[in-house]
DNA sequence: ATATCTTTATATGTATAACATAATACAAAA
DNA sequence: TTTTGTATTATGTTATACATATAAAGATAT
């Protein structure tokens, strides 16, 4: 038999489906912006010729995207959707699988290398101090417990993130703390006593000087240091 | 007339607010993994004693993050949720304020400054000369025409995206490229005789050969002159 | 016995109608 | 003028019925 090829399906659209891309032209036809308020239920569902019920589903879909809020009453308004509040609200099933969690884990490592320019361009005198708080409570908690305390690197980094004054970047962060807390604690033993290949390691007090009197390249390749046994394990692994 | 304090107003959640709570709930109770499938519409409107409807609209929503997937007379499961998708849809709506798009392009110039060591871990014999091919092309066609040419750079970009073999990262970027052309379209025209603090601009050729014989380090300095125009864009804006 | 077609049961999809609820506007009262 | 009640309205919720796709079982043909 022919081999049945390069025939495209029929569409498989659900009615909500249709509404839904619909309502999308419809958005753009009219160019609405955020703020402006858009038809009842009731006129949608005339002017489309659907039940109610359909359109109620198809706007579903926008508010829970964050496209539209809606209130008794006054009806519906377009609003700025939150990007990163769908990837939490995704995130908070706990289904991503294990190739999507190695991915974020590489992103926070990618980030964290490249926002070098960020913070010394935007740094400010109560960072610098905030941070130096931050690595003198590290300090003396690590003489009593050689412990690897987790609080205090997120506190390190995440202090970071916070001087990029990029909220969209921060939010990202606070979002990835579960994914980050996850791969510290299957942190191998070995990583403890990982041997760094300069010989020397890069604690958060060399960052924070370097931050404070160096250059964007040093911190970056500081930071590579600092991070290294993080990459060896990202990178030794092999993708399929 | 004393002064009201110290209350908390009492919750206002709405049913279907609180049903997708529950969802959640039942889905970590009984520990729920992808491929699961959940008890039907009805089951979960008797066990809640809700309206069918309500629990369609909480399911709905589920569906709309990706969460769980839906197919006529065989039910329900749960799905590994596409956290990129997600991040679409949003954007499809062109609702991003001007803020969240800032945030979003400094995104991209911190990922590609981040990504070296992604890199150079993963690079291919393959991918180096596909980006031969599109570096020599785009020398070819720049001979004719003094115009900058964006689909060079994203070809040559996206290729980088494709090279560092992370799939969340590339789709990412992909999702981005509307967003980074709509700066590019609206680049300053001083820009393009834009004075390079090194005197020397470094273009894809440059970046290449790095990419070749160099190291992370060497490609990271080269990248930053390379995206020193956009650095500058972005760094001397005065964040509120 | 295997493959293919037909039937049937079933869970989601859609339609309709009615009522509940909260927010707004406006009138009435203080 | 400010507060309080009241009507209105668009969304929120319920109930019920029917449509539709499809998995699964059963019937028929090869």
């Amino acid at each position: 038999m022919k081999k049945l090829t390069n025939i495209t399906p029929l569409e498989n659209l659900s009615l909500v489906d249709k509404v839904e891309l619909r309502l999308k032209e419809y958005f753009k036809e009219n160019n609405l912006k955020i703020g402006d308020s858009i038809p009842k239920e009731l006129e949608f569902a005339e002017a489309l010729g659907v039940s109610r019920t359909v359109i109620r589903e198809a706007l579903l879909r926008l508010r829970t995207i964050g496209v539209i809020e809606s209130k008794k009453r006054k009806g519906m308004v377009l609003t700025q959707p939150d990007i990163i509040q769908n990837f939490e609200k995704a995130i908070e099933y706990n289904l991503l699988g294990e190739q999507t969690l190695t991915d974020i884990f590489e992103l926070r490592l990618i980030l964290e290398m490249g926002m070098a320019d960020l913070l010394f361009a935007r740094k400010t005198k109560e960072d610098v101090d905030a941070l130096d708080t931050i690595v003198a409570e590290q300090e003396r908690d690590e003489i009593n417990t050689s412990f690897f305390s987790l609080e205090h690197e997120i506190a390190f980094h995440g202090k970071l993130y916070e001087m990029s004054n990029n909220t969209t970047l921060q939010r990202f962060q606070d979002l990835l703390l579960p994914v980050f807390s996850y791969v510290h604690d299957n942190m191998s033993p070995e990583s403890k006593d990982f041997k760094y290949s300069k010989g020397t390691f890069v604690t958060h007090r060399d960052l924070l000087n370097i931050l404070k009197t160096g250059t964007p390249e040093r911190f970056r390749e500081a930071m590579r240091n600092h991070l290294e046994p993080h990459f060896e394990r990202v990178l030794k692994i092999i993708k399929s």
